[in-house]
DNA sequence: CTGTTAGCGCATTCAT
DNA sequence: ATGAATGCGCTAACAG
């Protein structure tokens, strides 16, 4: 494989100045540009990237980190769709790190997942956790970051974050089911320690008391976003409780409580209305309300973060929209 | 950020012992590992994968190529999740080059997209053209490569080609019709050049034949795979042609039918039953019969072959399943 | 506008 | 078992 020598010799010129010419440096003489680039053509040479990456610190590559615990989720394949997307513009690439945000074992992190030697000029990641040790990582690579998602309440310094609204999210929900005369709404949560949940909670009571709605808290419920938990709930709930709709986590809880009022004889729409808050493409029947969030697009504005100088604080995105379907009915 | 001299100094050893420390060779005393290993730790010093790159042509990274021209399909995410969940278990990661396998301009090809110089050890190609650049470029390369799909067939030296028994999964599927008494059955092929479609051809035939009904030319039909393509093909066959079934190249031509099929009253799978093969997990009223890949396997399966050293010409992996539901019906 | 020099951080001979 | 020297291929700072 060519190298910059053999490029430099055959032209008659310094390896500097053929430096100059692939880096598109002004100070070239046209002459010797064209030079240049003929022979590096014939005889096939190309910059290395790994060496000019030992001294300009500069891959061109993104990391983008995704929890490794479970399989990749609806919203992973769209964030590393428009992650890449936007890197593709500026000839930059996305290298992919399945790593979970604790180590395995607790006391000992595992030396092999150390990210401090990457090859990578900056990172995006996913859904840290509250404690996560690859931020604190990252951080001491002086790398620059952007959270997709809630930024972990511990978080030393100041990191870039980027979610969806979820208190409005919330609020538009149940304002739409208490436009169709739903006065009698559960709200099942995700854990209630998430910052997500409390936004969620927040703009539930917002809509509520903006229509003047007496808050109940039984009717709010925790979930773990599993369909089995959606199920168990649907049980519980279906008995004991007389609300006329429900807002769920997610769509599994959603079509948990599916598959619970069937057992039950319970009628969606007609009996219970369900509107869930996101999360996968899963199609259900009745075709279930839900809300659809352009992961894609978030990926994009991450990337773009990643380049902005500023220091902001947490960045809000509307990408999202209410998809009204089948399974809500207005009660008026 | 601290390097490996800085390690040797406080350790009073030389570099190239610090480098045998992390490099696991056998030749330095337990004392002296010991001692350069605690040094490291508490400096925090890790070995620049960089720079050892440079001397050890070794990245640990896989370039996963998926062309650019149009947004991932489910056959695209579910091979990069199986791609890096495989690599991830050797510690290596995947970059993700979207990257047309023809230059956007033909004559010219652009220099920023020029692979010679990426960081990457071996590469896998999704689905490549018929004439692809980007082969040629890895073979130059000396990269080892992997085709997911067809080979071009121009393809200069043996390149290692994994897929789905493409003939297999047609027959099948035809077969499956017949042995419910279909004897009518029109199949929607994809492009007549392509390898997949002649393959789909030869096990429809051999169904046929293993049936004894006879072929008849009118009855098959090619399309580019959009749901436009298949109201269109709907519109004509609906009318002109007395089949009993279908099977559709995809999906989204099987979608098309149904829209087509709605508007002319056509009851699916009452007046047709419709078959198609895979592509999509996207929902249809009547649930569609179609063929389940397992392209996470495919991606990992992918993986293994790129360290694999024996020559092979071409990988077929049985990781599909005929989805049976509610689009077809028995006509006995 | 061009060339010289000096690293970047490491792995790899080859001595010892 | 350890260390000194050399080179991987390039960019950057400076000198001319």
């Amino acid at each position: 494989m060519a190298n910059i020598n053999d490029v430099a010799k055959k032209a008659g010129v310094s390896k500097s100045t053929v430096s100059n010419v692939f880096n598109g440096k002004k100070n070239v003489s046209d002459e010797i540009r064209q030079k240049v680039l003929k022979i590096a053509d014939d005889i096939g040479y190309y910059p290395n990237k790994l060496a000019s990456a030992l001294t300009t610190k500069r891959t061109g590559l993104t990391g983008l980190f995704i929890d490794n615990n479970s399989k990749f989720r609806y919203m992973d394949y769209k964030l590393i769709e428009g992650v890449s997307r936007e890197l593709k513009k500026s000839n930059k690439h996305i290298i992919l790190y399945l790593q979970a945000g604790k180590s395995d074992d607790d006391n000992q992190i595992d030396i092999n997942n150390k990210l401090i030697s990457e090859p990578i000029d900056d990172a995006i990641i996913v859904a840290p956790m509250v404690k996560d040790i690859r931020i604190n990582e990252l951080i001491d690579m002086r790398k620059s970051i952007v959270i997709i998602g809630q930024a972990p309440n511990n978080s030393l310094p100041k990191v870039k974050c980027l979610d969806v609204d979820n208190i409005k999210i919330s609020y538009e929900v149940t304002k739409y089911l208490l436009e169709l005369g739903h006065r009698k709404i559960t709200l099942i949560n995700s854990d209630p320690n998430m910052t997500i949940s409390i936004d969620r909670m927040k703009g539930y009571l917002a809509a509520l008391k903006e229509y003047n709605v007496e808050f109940n808290p039984e009717y709010t419920f925790n979930s773990d976003n599993t369909e089995a938990m959606g199920e168990q709930l649907g049980s519980r709930i279906f008995k004991s409780l007389d609300m006329t709709a429900v807002i769920t986590s997610s769509d599994e809880i959603a079509s948990g409580l599916y598959n619970e009022a069937k057992k039950a004889g319970i009628s969606i729409p007609d009996d219970i209305s369900i509107f869930a808050l996101g999360g996968t493409d899963k199609k259900l029947n009745p075709s279930l309300c839900t809300v659809y969030v352009d992961y894609e697009m978030l990926g994009r504005e991450a990337v773009a973060l990643l380049s902005n100088k500023e220091v902001i604080d947490n960045q809000v995105i509307d990408s999202y929209k209410l998809l009204i379907s089948d399974s809500i009915k207005s009660i008026l």
